[in-house]
Formats: structure tokens, C-alpha cells, sequence
RNA sequence: CGCGGGAUGGAGCAGCUAGGUAGCUCGUCGGGCUCAUAACCCGAAGGUCGUUGGUUCAAAUCCAGCUCCCGCAA
């Protein structure tokens, strides 16, 4: 088996190890190297960084399907992976593999085709999600399904937890897959049309709390968001995420997103949709992530201060 | 050289603009009050003010370099 795997992010990395324990993979391919973080520094994406620890050959597109489909079909694979790839790829391209281009996509499909499911997910508030594994075809995440493993999501789980679970989970998918294909059992189901829902990439400013929504949804919220891009709310003027939030009664005292109180010993309690919550874990700009009680032995927020 | 905030007893902060006694809230320890307490009262310990060098009679405070942390942006 000849395999070639394709991805970006940690999620493609964690499931390319698990994959290369059992069935070497032969070539990985990512995008290249890009600025990031403060100063512009260039950085690998942590699939490349995954791939030279395991000691696998790396090669980098900006445009797979235009710049890599030579070298790619030089290298005569048997199956293509795609893991978190970021990139749409021709028909040329997908024709290239002996027997499929496989994806490992972090939802139930048809649900939560698209960007990022795993985060979608949690802020729908669904009870449970999983690991599809299916044909890689030019219309995103529609292609025939090979296997599904499901997840429950609990009410603790926030987007790193779902996404360590999900990603070894896609490890073992992809593997039970490749398996399949390996011995001629692989059977692929076509997905239904009708049920399909689709999600749309989370960026920095989608994570604004909007405290006019229940205190369910807003937990929901932020557990999606958390740790990346992290649910926020603005103090003052100033940026402040928040990590985790918990019920506290049902009142309507103020308008929604007014400090309720903010003392240290309980915290900040901040009015929502359907009652008052209590924020745990926040971080203002500039700041170290602390319990609210501890933020509020240095800072002061009166009573009646609106968040945002 | 993308923009900006920060580093001060165990924790979170003030003090720096106009250099010269180390401050606040909490925690810790001891004592008191109390049936009791995470509550209240009294007292105590604990800091080379991130690091290196410079200016000065004198630097947490002014100047320069370095290290680390963080928000934006990507």
C-alpha cells in the first residue's frame, strides 16, 4: 500500500501518526510555510513538523492541484488521505490513486459539511458527533461514505477536548479503512442530499458573546469557541475572553450583558438570555488567564457595568 | 524590523508621567470573638521591584540592550 497523506492542522498531525504506526505513509503533503504569530515569524504547519519527526518526505503547494498533480502521480500512490486539508482538488488530481482519495472529516455527515465541524458541533449544543471517512470529491464533503464512528458530546467538552477525541478517532477510522480497501471489503454509501447541513469557517470576531442568547447557548458557545478562537466579550473597552461560564439562577435583573456582581469571592455574575451566569476562567488583553474571583483582587468592576 | 500591553512578597494589582519611607485586595502563620465558620477583630512573617549595563549623591521610577508572558493582526 502506498499511501500519501494530505493536511495542515494538529488534527491532520495526531491522525497521521496513528495512521503511520500501522500503514507507513510514503509522502505528505501541506502548504507551505507561512507568517505567523508575532513578527511575522515563518512557520511549518504542524502537519510538516509532524511529518519530519516521523522522518516522512514532505512536499509543499500552495495549489496542490496545479503545482503537485506531476510529482504527485510520479509517486504512484494506491490511496491519497486527506485529513484537515484546506485545499480543493481537480478532478485530475483525484483520479490520480490507484483506488480512492480518502477524507477523514470530524462530523456525522451529511451534518456539518465544511469548515469546522468540530466547533459547530458543540456550539449547536448536539448531543453527539463522530468520524467520517469517505471519498474525496470536487463538491466539499459530499462524496460516498466508507465508515462512521460516533462521539458523545458532553456538557464538560470544549473544541480541545472534542477535537484530542475526534483525532484519534480519525486515526483509527482512517486506518480501519484503509484496511478495507486493503483486503476488497470497502463498501461506500451515498450521502443524503436532503439532510445535509453545512458550517462555515470560524474566524477571531465570530467569538463576540452575545449575552442576549440563553444561558445553555452561551455556555455552548464558549465551550465551541474554547481554546481557539475563544468566545469574548469587551470590558471597558478592552478585550476580554472568557473560558467557561456556569448557571446561577434563573433572575432577570438587568439587561443582558450587564454585571450583575463582582466580588471575590464568587466572581463575576453577568446577566443572559434566561438568567444569570457566573463567569469561571477569563483573560484580558494583555493578561494571563485567571478565575474571575482572582482577576477581581487586582481589577474592580462595579455593579451595573455593561459587557459589550 | 507588522501594531500594542505586561514582568513589583505565594496570587491578582497600585506605585513609574514631575527619581529619595515597598502600598492595596487575597492567601499564609499566630492570637481573639463565636456553638461554629469560608464571617468579623488584632498582630506577624514574606520582596536582590524579570535580567544586564548606563545617567545620578540617590533608580521600582529616567536611558539602552536582553529574556519571558499576553492582546491584535496573519
Amino acid at each position: 500500500m502506498k499511501i500519501i497523506f494530505m493536511g495542515t492542522p494538529d488534527f491532520s498531525a495526531v491522525v497521521l501518526e496513528k495512521l503511520n504506526s500501522v500503514y507507513k505513509v510514503d509522502a505528505v503533503v501541506t502548504g507551505p510555510d507561512k507568517p505567523v504569530g508575532r513578527g511575522y515569524q515563518l512557520k511549518a504547519s504542524p502537519l510538516k513538523e509532524k511529518a519530519i519527526e516521523l522522518g516522512i518526505p514532505v512536499l509543499q503547494y500552495e495549489k496542490v492541484s496545479r503545482e503537485g498533480i506531476d510529482d504527485i502521480r510520479k509517486l504512484n500512490p494506491d490511496i491519497i488521505v486527506t485529513a484537515a486539508f484546506g485545499q480543493i482538488l481537480s478532478d485530475e488530481f483525484l483520479s490520480i490513486p490507484k483506488y480512492y482519495v480518502l477524507n477523514v472529516h470530524a462530523s456525522l455527515l451529511p451534518k456539518l459539511r465544511g469548515s469546522s465541524p468540530i466547533q459547530w458541533s458543540i456550539i449547536n449544543g448536539d448531543k453527539k458527533t463522530g468520524i467520517t471517512i469517505m471519498k474525496t470529491v470536487k463538491k466539499v464533503d459530499a462524496g460516498d461514505i466508507l465508515l462512521q464512528k460516533e462521539t458523545e458530546i458532553s456538557d464538560e467538552d470544549t473544541a480541545e477536548t472534542l477535537f484530542d477525541r475526534l483525532a484519534i478517532i480519525g486515526g483509527d477510522a482512517i486506518i480501519e479503512a484503509i484496511k478495507l480497501v486493503d483486503e476488497g471489503k470497502a463498501e461506500f454509501t451515498a450521502q443524503d442530499e436532503n439532510e445535509a447541513t453545512h458550517c462555515s469557517m470560524i474566524s477571531k470576531q465570530d467569538g463576540l458573546i452575545d449575552f442576549s442568547k440563553s444561558c445553555r447557548e452561551i455556555d455552548c458557545f464558549i465551550r465551541g469557541m474554547s481554546p481557539w478562537p475563544s468566545a469574548f466579550t469587551v470590558l471597558e473597552g478592552k478585550t476580554m475572553k472568557i473560558f467557561s461560564v456556569t448557571k446561577i439562577n434563573d433572575r432577570m435583573i438587568g439587561e443582558p450583558g450587564t454585571v450583575i456582581s463582582a466580588s471575590s469571592k464568587e466572581g463575576i455574575a453577568v446577566q443572559a438570555g434566561d438568567g444569570v451566569i457566573l463567569l469561571n476562567e477569563i483573560q484580558l488583553e494583555g493578561s494571563k488567564r485567571m478565575l474571575s474571583k482572582v482577576f477581581l483582587l487586582g481589577h474592580e468592576i462595579k455593579a451595573g457595568t455593561v459587557l459589550k
